[in-house]
DNA sequence: CGTGCCGAGTTTTTT
DNA sequence: ACTCGGCACG
């Protein structure tokens, strides 16, 4: 443990002054508001790393963080266990909403009666079922109910923490505020809440407005803004403020701190959609193969449905074999253990030599048991997969190569024993979720092939990040890419209320470090997939590229 | 069986 | 911004 006073930031980091008060406050709530590219996870790791290594939240107490999203949540615990260490982070609890309710409602289930009884192995899975199985939509509430109705479950967790923060909270719903407030409101516990009032982007999802001053007011919380942005060239902060300047005047950025002419802000119209792809594929393509840009550095945004509008985008990156990710349906699959298991099973299947994909299969499938069953479990696996193997080969002959593929994996995980699978990962408890999972890592496997219609290097590039990403605006929170695309910014794609589709430009605008390119195109097919028809002559949005070009003509109106 | 009007949905996250 | 289904009306 370390003196408050010899406290520094960790890895030589300098904080502004208000990062830097915000991570050492003592005492207060604090209200933490932040533009984009501020370093509010930054300052949360390194609020964590003085509470813990000052010793201000003091063993046995933790901290708990919670963020919305699982990406984010895992983010900020890594970040954190740089800064201080393993050790000291063991302290640092990071969930999201959800998951911090569901840790409730386990822990403390026998505290709800009546028709919202949980027995002990309750599913949580879509559709409701039986009375054993709840649905999302159901974490929340019933972990209100339990705060309400037990003491008990309230002190146990006050107990537990001296520090607690809130990440993105400007996108706080009234049921999550709800929770907190019953959780930690008048304890003493230290709360610290950060956002961006101006990347308010669920609102039409619950997220409640003015939910700062409300905050502040609940927990007496100090105020703070921190001012600068870190992300971004000095174009791209210009445009920004313009957006800025209309979104909330008392944040726009003075003159002297965003002069300079490093980065990139591109408009580019198309006469139809199909132009739109070809042109920026091409882009693409040189941007990787002569700019050297990484492909995960470059991001495609999209207001909404990013798999009906990126169609002709998609199709146009796979006929030059740019390897995409689409990241609409599919979350990080990648991590999950029921797709490694599939991917590892047609690696060693259709693969030359893959002893890193057969000894994880083997520690997967091999139980903890005596000599005798493990010798035997791994015989018997090994002549299931010379044998799939074999008949592989065999169907290459007849048909097409790899033809066989899927049904060869189904039958394998239909092989495998439903306990072995629950041990993966407790959620495949629920087979809807299960199903979910290999639904996904097929869809995957397909999208891959597109580009790299040999097998085993498809599978490959299962795992790695090689990809250009295309997603929503909403997706896009918190992230950041050199290169962004904002695609089809027209009237049609930008409809809600104007402060939130505002905000939604400023999100995607402000992911960009280097380069943004906004496009609109003038017609733009509708997918047969689509069940709905649009517009296909398209307006462009004249407010947003108001914000890059000044006089945009009105050529495109008739 | 057409027409016109009204209201809902569209964007997302969560084990 | 735009489409869809449902409804009343002729």
């Amino acid at each position: 443990m370390i003196a408050i006073d010899a406290w520094q930031p960790s890895d030589g980091l300098t904080l502004e002054p208000n990062a830097l008060l915000a991570v050492k406050e003592q005492k207060r709530c604090l209200a933490l508001t932040a533009g984009p590219g501020a370093g509010k996870t930054e300052m949360l790791a390194q609020r964590a790393d003085f509470l813990l290594r000052t010793g201000t939240c003091r063993y046995p107490k933790r901290i708990l963080a919670i963020s919305f999203k699982v990406d984010a949540s895992k983010n900020l615990k890594e970040r954190v266990q740089r800064r201080c260490g393993a050790d000291l982070a063991s302290r640092f609890d990071s969930y999201t909403f959800h998951a911090f309710a569901k840790r409730i409602i386990d822990r403390f289930r026998p505290v709800l009666t009546g028709k919202d009884a949980l027995e002990p192995g309750y599913i949580l899975g879509s559709p409701k079922i039986t009375h054993k199985q709840i649905e999302f939509s159901d974490l929340l509430p019933l972990a209100i109910q339990i705060l309400q109705k037990s003491k008990l479950a309230r002190n146990a967790i006050r107990q537990t923490y001296s520090d607690v923060f809130l990440d993105e909270f400007q996108d706080c719903t009234d049921k999550q505020y709800e929770l907190v407030k019953l959780a930690f409101q008048g304890t003493g516990i230290r709360l610290t809440a950060v956002g961006d009032t101006k990347q308010k982007i669920m609102g039409w999802a619950g997220a409640l407005d003015g939910i700062f001053k409300t905050f502040a007011a609940d927990f007496a919380a100090t105020p703070l803004n921190m001012y600068r942005n870190f992300r971004s060239k000095p174009r791209l902060l210009r445009l920004q403020n313009e957006v800025i300047r209309v979104l909330d005047l008392a944040s726009v950025m003075p003159e002297e701190q965003i002069a300079g002419d490093e980065g990139e802000v591109l408009t580019w119209g198309f006469e139809d959609s199909r132009q739109e792809a070809a042109h920026l594929a091409d882009r693409i393509a040189e941007w990787i193969d002569h700019e050297l840009v990484p492909h995960s550095e470059i991001a495609v945004l999209i207001s909404k449905q990013p798999d009906l509008y990126a169609n002709h985008l998609i199709a146009a990156l796979e006929a030059k074999g740019i390897p995409y990710r689409n990241e609409q349906q599919l979350q990080d699959i990648t991590t999950e253990p029921a797709a490694r298991l599939v991917v590892d099973y047609l690696s060693c299947i259709y693969g030359k030599r893959e002893p890193k994909a057969w000894v994880r299969l083997m520690n997967l499938l091999v139980p903890f048991a005596d000599d005798e069953i493990q010798a035997n479990t791994r015989r018997d696996f090994d002549r299931l997969i010379k044998a799939q193997r074999k008949s592989a080969s065999l169907l290459e002959l007849i048909d097409e190569p790899y033809s066989g593929w899927w049904e060869s994996a189904r039958g394998f995980l239909n092989k495998i024993p439903r306990e072995t699978l629950v041990a993966l990962s407790p959620d495949y408890e629920s087979p809807d979720r299960l199903k979910e999972v290999v639904r996904d890592t097929k869809a995957r496997i397909e999208e891959l092939l597109k580009i790299e219609p040999e097998l085993p290097k498809a599978l490959e590039r299962f795992a790695d990040d090689k990809a250009v990403r295309i997603l929503t605006i909403h997706k896009s929170k918190g992230l950041e890419f050199d290169s962004v695309i904002i695609l089809g910014v027209e009237n049609q794609t930008f409809w809600g209320k104007p402060d939130e589709e505002r905000c939604g430009f400023f999100v995607g605008v402000s992911r960009a470090k280097r380069r943004l390119v906004v496009t609109m195109s003038k017609h733009r097919e509708t997918p047969p997939s689509n069940p709905y028809r649009w517009q296909e002559k398209r307006t462009p949005h004249q407010e947003f590229f108001g914000y890059v070009m000044p006089f945009v003509s009105k050529e495109n109106e008739e």
